[in-house]
RNA sequence: GCUGGUGUAGCUCAGUGGUAGAGCACCUCCUUGGUAAGGAGGAGGUCAUGGGUUCAAUCCCCAUCACCAGCUCCA
């Protein structure tokens, strides 16, 4: 046995070093300017405290305050910081747990009194008077039974159980002066490191998430080795809300919202250009990939909801009615509505695989507290479509919608590497056999490896009747949202008593594969709107071009020449009104129109148009012919 | 649904226990100006809704609704 320890460094070259060293002293022999950026090691991928004595050899790195990982060190650190200063100013609360996140941090707890925004400040002031401190985070370790004995002494009462939930033997705590918490680190080495805090937002919450468990408030916060650091973080995140869809939704005139109908969206007529036009791209798609399209019923008896298993596992959601002492329920979903014009003339494995696309409005009665703009409404319309098919064509089929989803995702501008793909595996409360969930899932899997699609598993979180493959694009403040999906059901077609005939003459149930590209033409939109910021490339952009009269003398002539391109089929206005040029193009620019046509004498003389586009960039002046063509050609290539 | 917050003109926001203001937008007039704001005037508000306290409530209290952040849930 060795008493030096081997520690092979990010270049490959291997350090002896003696046990009992810390990474601050590894950091110290590298270098003064290294020692001095040091926060934290990374040891065969664990990180650990800049003072914690490395107890065994192997790969080693040393992360710096430079280094992204260093900022979760630090959050997590700051949210201990959150602890203490709540401990000081609210004795008396319970403890829950309190992580570092993507962006910051937070602490649960249970207060006696429940906090209130006008809190922060005053919990903050407390964090940096302890924070200038030092107080330093100091590292112990003990038995399972020490542990739940310390725990109970300091009063933490919620966190007792969780000891035995933890699969390592030893427990940690770490100690800042009179402020003890169970946490198994990395820390900073002491409250002074953490330069920066700001608590954003107090929030309900659930002690470990369970809805009927112990109600619990989180406070969020964020913090920075630097002020500065604070500082350019708060104002990416304001400009941020600058691209929200419901502001720029609102701004351009996309769509509204009325309390009359909450969680609605009100299209407006430039909102539903990107609707049609976002439909009719799809509908091209369709085509090329033999799709048919059926139109079903939004209201359909209860009968057939008994009959799809929704009555069973998704009636919270649904609205109900009684009519002519008939109960009908509107659909959440298109699937029963199509498994009937399946139904309805006797199949053959020849029609197979049958693929009817419906972009069908459905309406589901979410929560109030979950609705958020455009994103999540109880209304909405999926570019939804059911595939009957084989089990033998199953994989293909699959294979197929991951082509559709790529194809159209990158038309519309995803960055497809940015896009977030799940896996999302039998739920709780489900139907049909086991074995055919375990069937579905693979399949799901199967066609993603063969696509060469990374994914993560989301457990649990499948549909009812099947599991699914789970698209999920970004917001303007990093939230993510499922749009497409693809899933894979057994049991639909089965309690609908769907068939085809197959080649051997039997009858067999057809495998049911559900499926949306955009997911929901209200959520799409609405990400659509923050990942372009409103700046939509021109073969969406709701208004296209806009022609600027620089006096009044051009009217008529701006007038012939919208008409000219409206004509042409490209989306025109005019300005008639009595603005300087300067203000016109300053108005069409904040609207976001693409193009901007400048005609004064010369161009009306010329039949011609001063092409200016929304970037600024300064096309020059050209015949109308000349600029039709160049949209036309744009639109074509969808850029 | 839960915790906290917000609700005043179309938008962004001031404001007060004695029934309201600004900027932008809108309308009218003047101006006819060459690539991000020309000038003047005008109109516009049951201060979210319903109760209560008060001589008097937009303001204080209670309830409801909607929205915002988060939890849970989902396209």
């Amino acid at each position: 046995m060795s008493s030096l320890l081997d520690l092979v460094l990010p270049d490959g070259t291997v350090r002896k070093v003696p046990v009992g060293t810390t990474t601050a002293d590894v950091a110290k022999g590298i270098g003064p300017g290294l020692a001095k950026a040091a926060v934290a090691g990374v040891l065969d991928g664990q990180v650990y405290d800049l003072h914690r004595a490395l107890p065994h050899g192997g790969s080693f790195r040393i992360l710096r305050r430079q280094d992204k990982e260093s900022l979760e060190v630090l959050r997590h650190s700051a949210a201990h910081l959150l602890a203490m200063a709540v401990l000081d100013l609210h004795p008396g609360t319970d403890l829950g747990f309190g992580p570092a996140t993507e962006d910051g941090f937070y602490y649960d707890f249970r207060p006696a009194q429940p906090f209130q925004e006008a809190d922060l400040p005053r919990i903050e002031a407390r964090m940096r008077e302890i924070a200038r401190e030092a107080r330093p985070y100091a590292r112990t370790e003990c038995g399972k039974d020490a542990a739940k004995a310390r725990l109970q002494r300091v009063g933490y009462a919620l966190k007792l159980p969780h000891v035995d939930e933890i699969p390592e033997e030893a427990i940690s705590f770490y100690d800042s002066g009179g402020f003890t918490d169970m946490c198994e680190g990395p820390h900073v080495p002491d409250t002074s490191w953490i330069g920066a805090v700001k608590l954003l937002s107090v929030s309900g919450t659930h002690w470990r998430g369970d809805v009927n468990g112990v109600p619990m408030q989180r406070i969020r916060g964020t913090a920075f080795f630097t002020q500065e650091d604070l500082d350019a973080h708060l104002k990416r995140v304001e400009e941020a809300k600058l691209r929200d869809h419901r502001r720029i939704g609102r701004e351009m005139d996309l769509f509204s919202f009325h309390e009359e109908a909450p969680g609605a969206v009100f299209w407006h007529p430039k909102g539903m250009v990107l609707w049609n036009t976002l439909t009719e791209f799809v509908r091209t798609e369709l085509r090329r990939r033999g799709y048919g399209e059926v139109g079903t019923p939004m209201v359909l008896s209860d009968e057939l909801w008994k009959k799809s298993g929704h009555w069973d596992h998704y009636k919270d959601n649904m609205y109900f009615m009684e009519v002519d002492e008939r109960s009908y329920a509107v659909r959440p979903m298109n699937c029963p509505g199509c498994c009937l014009v399946f139904g309805t003339t006797p199949k053959s494995y020849k029609e197979l695989p049958m693929r009817l696309a419906e972009f069908g409005r459905v309406y589901r009665h979410e929560l109030s507290g979950v609705l958020h703009g455009a994103m999540r409404v109880r209304t909405f319309t999926q570019d939804d479509a059911h595939i009957f098919c084989d089990v033998e064509q199953m994989q293909d089929e699959i294979a197929d919608m991951i082509d559709m989803w790529k194809v159209v995702y990158r038309a519309l501008g995803y960055d497809l590497a940015g896009v977030a793909v799940k896996v999302a595996t039998r739920p709780k409360d489900r139907m049909g056999a086991e074995a055919n969930w375990d069937r579905a899932e693979r399949a799901l899997m199967d066609a993603l490896r063969s696509q060469g699609l990374a994914f993560g598993i989301a457990a649990g979180e499948g549909a009812f009747y099947g599991p699914k493959i789970e698209f999920h694009v970004t917001d303007c403040i990093g939230r993510t949202w499922q749009c497409g999906t693809v899933q894979v059901d057994f049991s639909m077609p089965e309690r609908f008593g769907l068939e085809f005939t197959g080649k051997d003459g039997n009858r067999h149930t057809p495998v049911m594969l559900h499926r949306a590209i955009l997911g929901s033409m209200e959520r799409q939109v609405a990400v659509l709107i923050e990942h372009h910021a409103g700046k939509f490339p021109l073969w969406l952009a709701p208004v296209q071009a806009r022609v600027l009269p620089i006096t009044e003398a051009q009217n008529d002539y701006a007038t012939r020449v919208a008409a000219t391109l409206a004509e042409a089929g490209l989306r025109v206005e005019t300005d008639l009104g009595s603005d300087k040029v300067g203000s016109k193009i300053r108005q069409a620019t904040l609207e976001r129109i693409p193009f901007m046509l400048v005609v004064g004498a010369r161009e009306a003389e010329a039949g011609a148009v001063s092409v200016r586009e929304r970037t600024g960039q300064d096309h020059g002046v050209m015949p109308v012919a000349g600029f039709l063509d160049k949209a036309r050609a744009r639109i074509a290539e969808r850029t």
